[in-house]
DNA sequence: CAACAATGTTGCATGATACGCAACTCGATT
DNA sequence: AATCGAGTTGCGTATCATGCAACATTGTTG
C-alpha cells in the first residue's frame, strides 16, 4: 500500500462525503498529518483537475475531472448497452422510472435509468449508491448476489428493517419468490420492485426494477407491476445469455 | 508535487484514454518505473475502488468509485440545476437534443443535456470532452471564455477549420453575431447552434445548444433555431441574474 | 487602524517510505 | 517438461514525503 497515493484517494473519498467545499487544515486533521502535507497532496490532486480550489474561500471541492473518468466507466459496461433498451420498455409499460444497479462499495450502484414523461416521478440519479437493506433493487442484489461482511441497517423510515434475523428470513422470502419490494422502506411515500439480473453463466449481476409514488405504485396494482418487472428482468437475462429462462 | 500520488493519478489518465483493459508491465513502461513499483501502485489504487483487477486476466481497467464522485460533481452544481428546465424547452421547441458544456480540461466538458424523443438523434453523453475549434459549443467557448494555451487544431472532416488565422477571425464574427455553428465539421452529418450563457457578473460561465442530423438542421431552418437558441440562452443568463438581457 | 489569530504556502533537514532488484509464483507456449 | 512472460512479494537502500519553522495572506478583534 502506498501511503502517499492512499492519503490523495482518501482525500477524493472525504470531498465525495462533505457537504461543502473543505479547508487545508480539516484535511489535515482528517488525515492526522501537518498541514503542510496536506497542502501538497492537494495541490498534486490539483494540477491533475481532480480537485479544484475556489480563489476566493482557498478551499476545495471536487473537480471535474472525475467526470470524464466516469463516463468512460459507464460506456464500457456492456451490462449498460444491453439493458437500455429494456429499461425503456419497463418504463414504457409501467409509466414510472426504471433503474438498473449493480452491488458495489457495499451499496446499490446505480448505472442507468429511464424517466417517465410524468411530471410526478422517483427517480435516482446515475452514480447514486443506495443501502441494499431498504431498496428493492439492494434487496435484490443482497439475495442473489451476498450480503457484504459489513452491513449498517440504518432506519430511514418506520417501516426500514432493523434487525439481522428479520432481513436474513425476508432475503429468504426475496429469493422464493424472485423479487423484492420496497415499501416505503427508505423513502417515505415511495415504493419500488426490482428483480434479478442473470448473466450468461447463471450469475446475479444487477438489479432492474422500477419506482414510483406510493399513490401510483398500490397495492392493489402491484401484481400486475410485479409480473412487468420479472418478465423484463427475464428478457434481459436472456439477451445476456442466461439459459435459465 | 507529490511524486507517488501524481503517478497514481497518472494511471487513472491513462485508463481513461485506454481503448480496454491495461497490464502492470504496459504502466510500468508508461510511468518508467519498475514493475513492482507499478504494481504496488494499482493495488492501492484498487483497494480503494477506483480501478479493478480483472481476475482472470490480470489486467485493469477503471473503477466504480469515480462514478459515485462524478455523480456528486454535478449535483453539486447550481449551473445545472438552474439549466435543466431551459435544456427541456429547447428540446421541446427545436426537436433537437439540447446539452450543456463548460470549458474544462482544455476542451469542452458536456455537464447535461436534454433528449429529443425522435428515434433519429444526435446525443453527446455527459462527461465528454469534445475539441473546442469545431464544435459548436466550443466555439462559443472559445470566443467568449478565451483560447487555452495549447489548441490543437485536429482535422475531424474536411470542413473542419484547420488554420489558427481562420479561427480567430472565425471566433471574432462568433462574439459578434453572438452565436456559433458547427456545420460538419466535428462529424459529418451532424450540425449545431450554441449560444453564451451569462453568470450575474456578466461573464460565459456555459455555452448551451443543439444538436442534430443535418437533414432537419438544414441551412433553411437555420435562422429559426438560431433565434430559439440565442433566446434560450439569454432567458438562461437573465435566470443567472445576469442583466445583460 | 493596529494587533492578533487562523489559515495556507514554502524552504529545508531528516528519517520513513517508495523504490528497484532479486526471487518466486503462475499460466501460457513450445 | 522446459521455457518464457507477466505479476507478486521480500528486503535493503536511497529518494522523497514529511514535519517543523518561517513566512504570507486574510479575517477578526479591540
Amino acid at each position: 500500500m502506498i501511503q502517499s497515493l492512499a492519503r490523495g484517494l482518501e482525500i477524493l473519498d472525504l470531498l465525495e462525503q462533505a457537504e461543502g467545499d473543505i479547508g487545508i487544515m480539516e484535511f489535515a486533521r482528517y488525515l492526522d498529518v501537518d498541514k503542510s502535507s496536506a497542502s501538497r497532496l492537494l495541490q498534486t490532486l490539483a494540477s491533475y483537475g481532480y480537485v479544484e480550489q475556489n480563489p476566493d474561500t482557498r478551499r476545495f471541492r471536487l473537480g471535474p475531472r472525475v467526470v470524464v473518468l466516469s463516463n468512460r466507466v459507464l460506456n464500457r459496461m456492456p451490462l449498460r448497452d444491453h439493458a437500455h433498451p429494456f429499461l425503456r420498455q419497463l418504463t414504457d409499460v409501467t409509466g414510472e422510472c426504471s433503474h438498473l444497479a449493480i452491488l458495489s462499495q457495499g451499496k446499490a450502484l446505480y448505472i442507468d435509468q429511464y424517466q417517465t414523461p410524468s411530471i410526478l416521478r422517483v427517480e435516482t440519479e446515475i452514480g447514486t449508491l443506495s443501502p441494499l437493506h431498504c431498496t428493492a433493487l439492494g434487496k435484490v442484489l443482497l439475495a442473489f448476489v451476498g450480503v457484504p461482511s459489513e452491513l449498517t441497517l440504518t432506519p430511514y423510515t418506520p417501516r426500514t428493517i432493523g434487525d439481522a434475523e428479520t432481513l436474513r428470513v425476508h432475503l429468504d422470502q426475496v429469493r422464493r419468490q424472485g423479487f423484492a419490494i420496497d415499501d416505503e422502506e427508505h423513502v417515505a411515500g415511495v415504493r419500488c420492485i426490482a428483480a434479478p439480473v442473470y448473466n450468461f453463466g447463471k450469475k446475479v449481476i444487477a438489479a432492474i426494477g422500477i419506482s414510483g409514488p406510493a399513490g401510483r405504485v398500490t397495492l392493489d396494482n402491484l401484481p400486475l407491476l410485479k409480473q412487468q418487472v420479472i418478465a423484463t428482468a427475464e428478457d434481459l437475462s436472456r439477451r445476456l445469455g442466461s439459459g435459465l429462462f
